[in-house]
RNA sequence: GGCCCGUUCGUCUAAGGGCUAGGACACCACCCUUUCACGGUGGUGAUACGAGUUCGAAUCUCGUACGGGCUACCA
């Protein structure tokens, strides 16, 4: 009998949400819409000094973004709540309660001075970071060296502790990954991991696992990092609610930067965006520039994230939502690390941009120029741009410079393109071209061109020494798509005065 | 240091014991284009190393090297 599929994300507000995390709530998403399940997204907020004012709208603004928006959420409801950690404080002791009644943790009193003591006391060359386990639990200040009746008395009198997990000495614990297949740890180099901390919350280790079940997650996603810890969780699912409840585990490979696991600051020190969106943190007013605002399409930033760590086995490279549904499978999920790639990334945006209509592109364009201060725009004018130029634009923001020429006369031309070769003759070709021009009845890229080789011939001039003139007249620079489609969608009143002021210059 | 994961062109990857190891990005050349792009054609370029199993290994096993992750009352 399986299982409702239901998957989760959870994320801490501490800060932007980078490509590792985005990634994941990809496979959350398209894992749970193909088998019809729920995307649950809770938020880890057990760590109150991290927590970032801001971080949390953040977090479902960017989801929005991308179009992965959960089903199950504090802003989208649900039967599971709630679904800020924080606010589930009470439930996790009660679990952690029940682990010491049954001897699988136990109360430790160490202050943090003591806990410094015993790192630096048991350091050696061989063992540079010693840990709280089973050598040398029994010479701390917790349940299992005190008798019962100061336990007791310590608990009654308030004494700051934490519950600890007591990990066996000396077993194999297996997890059985969908990516990885059997991963095999050994208890004994695993430490006693505090479980709830001396104010009342949770570690990630407790907090997990009791979530997982009482949200009823059936399969879990995360990163690749969380491996060396899952042992833990797999012994807190035993010991509290068994191990055929538990949540499938999917250990995601790791997003690379250039040297290692990829960072924001990667993004600030070779200029591409690590966060889908732009954050600025409050506390240091630093922004990390996002996909969005950089111009990534929403649909290009999934097709690329999909793609680092995963395909379908076919040479298909660019999916749309839908056919990323239909074909993913957390099995074909690569084992190993992905560096990421800025510029295939841009690659995939290009293709996305030529793929996508101009009517979906029209409002983000139009917003571009305004933002540039470019207003009043005709909206047949800017489809015929954008049809124009959308197949040379790899960023949302390119159309900006690849189209502001059709809205704003030059004020400078590059005359040096110009000069080296121009003569009486080429000025009077532009002049009879002006006044030919003034009587075209059809103003299309044919007729234009038509006319402009007519008079180049009657004028005994190559026409392909001339192009390059008019296209300076018209847009001020070597640049921009062919001239007599630019000429077109100029019109012939404009495309004449351009004319007529640029040969005031040359 | 210990533990865990990983390793196919520069990068992302395909090939799950059997053809000249395939594709994409990037790069280079040519074509198209008298701007720049797009596009088209072609090219350079990889199984980390060493053993073993096998008629046959990128693929299975072991070792080595290298890379990465974890080693907090952070997630």
């Amino acid at each position: 009998m399986d299982k409702r599929v239901r998957v989760r994300f959870a994320p801490s507000p501490t800060g932007g949400l980078h490509l590792g995390g985005m990634r994941t709530v990809l496979y959350n998403y398209l894992f749970a819409k193909k088998h019809g399940g729920d995307f649950v997204l809770r938020i880890e907020d057990t760590d109150q000094s991290r927590y970032v004012a801001g971080a949390e709208e953040y977090i479902f603004d960017c989801l929005k973004w991308a179009g992965l928006e959960p089903t199950e959420s504090l802003l989208h409801g649900g039967n599971y709540g709630p679904y800020r950690q924080s606010e589930r404080k009470d439930t996790y002791r009660k679990y952690a309660q029940q682990l010491v009644e049954g001897g699988h943790a136990y109360y430790a009193f160490d202050t943090p001075e003591e806990l410094e003591k015993m790192r630096h006391d048991f350091r050696t060359e061989q063992n540079p970071s010693p840990q709280y386990d089973h050598s040398v639990r029994m010479k701390m200040r917790n349940s299992l060296t005190l008798d019962p009746g100061e336990t007791k008395k310590l608990l009654e009198e308030g004494m700051r502790h934490v519950i600890r997990i007591k990990m066996p000495e000396h077993e194999t614990i297996i997890l059985n990954d969908l990516i990885r297949g059997e991963v095999s740890f050994d208890t004994s180099v695993v430490d006693d991991k505090v479980l709830l901390k001396a104010d009342g919350m949770p570690t990630y280790h407790l907090a997990v696992v009791v979530d997982d079940h009482l949200m009823k997650i059936s399969h879990a996603f995360r990163g690749e990092e969380w491996l060396p810890s899952a042992p833990v969780h797999i012994l807190l699912w035993k010991n509290l609610f068994g191990l055929q409840e538990m949540p499938q585990w999917a250990h995601l490979p790791l997003i690379l930067g250039p040297n290692g696991k990829l960072s924001k600051r990667d993004g600030a020190k070779y200029g591409f965006p690590v966060f889908a969106m732009n954050w600025t943190d409050p506390k240091t007013n630093e922004l990390t520039e996002g996909f969005k605002e950089k111009g990534f399409l929403p649909e290009a930033f999934i097709n690329l994230l999909a793609l680092l760590g995963w395909n379908d086995g076919t040479e298909q490279e660019i999916f749309t939502k839908e056919e990323l549904v239909e074909k993913f499978s957390i099995d074909r999920v690569h084992s190993g690390g992905a560096k990421f790639d800025y510029e295939k990334a841009k690659w995939f945006n290009h293709e996305w941009i030529k793929k996508s209509t101009v009517a979906s592109l029209e409002s983000v364009v139009r917003s571009l120029l305004n933002e540039q201060g470019i207003t009043g725009i005709n909206d047949a004018i800017l489809e015929e741009v954008i049809e124009l130029i959308k197949d040379r634009c790899t960023l949302l923001t390119d159309f900006y410079d690849q189209s502001y020429f059709f809205f704003r006369s030059p004020e400078k031309w590059d005359v040096d393109a110009v000069k080296p070769k121009w003569n009486e003759e080429k000025k009077e070709f532009f002049n009879v071209l002006m006044s030919k021009y003034a009587n075209v009845q059809m103003w299309h890229t044919t007729q234009l061109e038509d006319v402009f080789k007519e008079t180049a011939a009657a004028l005994k001039i190559k026409p392909g020494e001339l192009q390059l003139p008019f296209r300076i007249m018209l847009v001020g620079g070597k640049f921009g798509p062919p001239v007599f489609n630019i000429a077109e969608i100029l019109g012939k009143d404009e495309t004449i005065t351009r004319m007529k002021k640029a040969l005031t210059v040359f």
